[in-house]
DNA sequence: GCGAAGTTGCGCAATCTTTCACAAACCTCT
DNA sequence: AGAGGTTTGTGAAAGATTGCGCAACTTCGC
């Protein structure tokens, strides 16, 4: 119980959590982790040893409940309650990131979005003005805001990453494909589509 | 020089790539793991053993020579030549992708845009006429389109990823959050922003 | 030409992750 | 109430990945 989890297995975790909240809403009520296993593609072992990791959720003979196993999850890996997004960069990709409907209503909202283009800051997108990245640092710091993500061309990325960590920010989700450094203290992660695709192509020249 | 490389290698190899692509524009000419690691935050030792997969790079003394290993490592990764791709979904999601011009102009073309709403069918986005999806596997087959990414709402995902499928693609890179079912032959990839930010929020409520 | 300083490639050890396999727990049916 | 059939939770084994340490090689300066 006072191990730390390893990251895979959190990594793991939101996809868990996916599923089992479709399945309540089919109104499936019990399900056993060989079954999980098939909708996810892995082996009932690993997703025993997973949950393992936070309780006992499971009842033997039987499998887990999916409505408490579900919120379970949720409650592990914090969601449930409204986390407050900065976007910076409202470019091409920032804007489709503030329009994916994907994060607002699962417990992530944007509520604010810093551009450094005289031609963007002040203009109203999605419901909220675009601000100057100069004031970036302060109105962060005054909203709480705990998650930024940054989507500004890779020149200025570590600079927006630089001004995002002394704001206080907690974590950063960075899609700028560069080598970000951020202090211990800050959590980053890439998302990094081009780079998916380049190790693709690894295995498809080999074939062909 | 038989065995298979691991997957984690070359999932880091685009990394790689694109520095040393960066460090040739920028007129460096030789460098060493030990600041090559540093500039990638991983360890030398890494950087020497993922490459010593490949072959034999390095001068012992010396270090690398920078441009003929980011070839090297083009090579490997089966860039270098144009590879065509089709998009699935002409959404908000899906134009931005389009719209993404980070892969235009590296070795990725997207030369096929599909759609089911016929508000979509026939519009023009970036010179491409978007298709019916009823169209997509016989453009594909006849193309010899590899790549396939997939752009459409959850529900319709695994039904769009079916007729990729059948249309004989190589590789699916799936921005659906969906668990997709691909036979053993497709190489299929996830991008799931949401559950990158539903695993970073397990560090932070803890810290909280 | 030779020693000093530096760096790779690589076998081996350490660490991390997945899988196995089985006792303990639970349900159902008689 | 007990037997039979399931399924979990978990130590321990197996497998995969990372890191260490050093021999082999290269250059430089004298």
């Amino acid at each position: 119980m006072k191990e730390p989890v390893p990251d895979v297995v959190i990594q793991r975790l939101p996809m868990y959590a996916h599923i089992l909240t479709a399945l309540r809403k089919v109104g499936v009520d019990s399900i056993g982790s060989r079954e999980l296993g098939a909708m996810l593609k892995t082996t009932p072992a690993q997703i025993r040893k997973d949950l393992s990791y936070f309780g006992r959720f499971g009842k033997q003979g039987i499998g887990y409940e999916v409505s408490q196993l579900a919120d379970e999850l949720c409650r592990v890996l914090g969601l449930g309650r409204q986390w407050s997004l900065a976007l910076v960069g409202t470019g091409r990709l920032g804007r489709a990131i503030m329009d994916y409907s994907g994060f607002a209503h699962k417990d992530f909202q944007i509520v604010a979005a810093f551009d450094k283009s005289p031609q963007q800051i002040g203009k109203k997108i999605g419901g909220l003005v675009v601000q100057d990245v100069a004031e970036l640092e302060q109105t962060i710091s005054e909203k709480g805001i705990e998650i930024g993500i940054v989507a500004v061309p890779p020149p200025e990325a570590q600079l927006v990453i630089d001004a995002l960590t002394r704001s206080g920010i907690k974590a950063i989700l960075n899609y700028a494909p560069v080598v970000a450094r951020v202090p211990e203290r800050v959590l980053l992660r890439q998302i990094t589509p081009l780079h998916t695709l380049q190790s693709m192509t690894y295995y498809l020249k080999s074939e062909s």
